[in-house]
DNA sequence: ATTCCTGCAAAATCTTTGCAGCTAG
DNA sequence: CTAGCTGCAAAGATTTTGCAGGAAT
């Protein structure tokens, strides 16, 4: 429900109404999450910077995902590994699949998801917050160059 | 299906068709994993080991908690402050209600789970090789003591 | 006997923090 | 103006690694 420019005002407004200031670092941080397909990492976030923002830094990326976590406007998305990558698409809990070869991260939309949710609070007492469901794997493309790298003995 | 003992046999039996050596060290590590049902961190199990091994090394507990990772016989649990914890308990895929205030795990059991797998190889053409499933939330008791703590005013 | 393991300390990652100067509103 | 932000460097936190001596099989 939103696409990136759309995401990208609505998190402008979440940062006026919230007293932040709209600096240009900021802006291009916002920019990128709203526009990448590809759940940046911070790092990854911070190279494409450089060009524009030569004295950009790290921690200036950081902090800034800090705040749009804190104002619920980006998902992070932990990887086993401990690394982080960001979605500022679509900041609710959705379910990704994500490959352990090339890191790629897709979202699949599975219906059967509705009330587990429900379920958990029922059986558990929690009152549930959030929730992951990631799925870990190997993408097609990464399938396939497998294939083409050992099985080439038929 | 196991019982902490069996599931320590299991693991012996891992490590002896691997080539590893049965070190006081290790068992003791492996003793705790399968025993606690408080997924525990690796400071957490190092500071169970303070007492019988006072020369323990944490270097100790995190090599054998990787060996074990390796072998598939722990399932890591991986926070997003960054923590881990363990379950030696049930080392395959299960869900988990985590509680954000106190830290506890408890595994609600979902049925409803079972094809979601399935769709998701099929939707996007992955290999599945794992998943994880958390949730988020306060836990029963948490939930009271913040009662208990703010509401009194009625 | 070997091979693998442990303990210690140093290194490696990734992320956060302190501070002085700068800037958006 | 003035609260909040940036850049830099230093500090933190967690996990990994190198190495020499030690232990399991």
């Amino acid at each position: 429900m939103g696409s990136p420019q759309q995401r990208y005002q609505q998190i402008l407004c979440k940062l006026r109404e919230s007293n932040h200031k709209l600096t240009p670092q900021r802006l291009a941080i916002i920019d990128i999450l709203v526009h990448s397909r590809s759940h940046p990492t911070v790092e990854a976030i911070f190279e494409m910077l450089q060009e524009d923002f030569p004295t950009m830094s790290l921690a200036t990326v950081y902090r800034n995902v800090v705040l749009l976590k804190s104002l619920g406007e980006v998902l992070e998305i932990g990887f086993p590994d401990g690394s982080n990558r960001y979605d500022g698409n679509k900041p609710y809990p959705h379910p990704h699949a994500i490959c352990v070869r090339c890191k790629k991260i897709v979202d699949p939309d599975l219906r059967a998801l509705g009330n587990l949710t429900a379920q958990v609070r029922q059986r558990t007492g929690f009152k549930i917050l959030t929730h992951r469901l990631d799925f870990f794997g190997v993408c097609r493309d990464c399938l396939q160059s497998e294939n083409q790298t050992k099985g080439v003995g038929r």
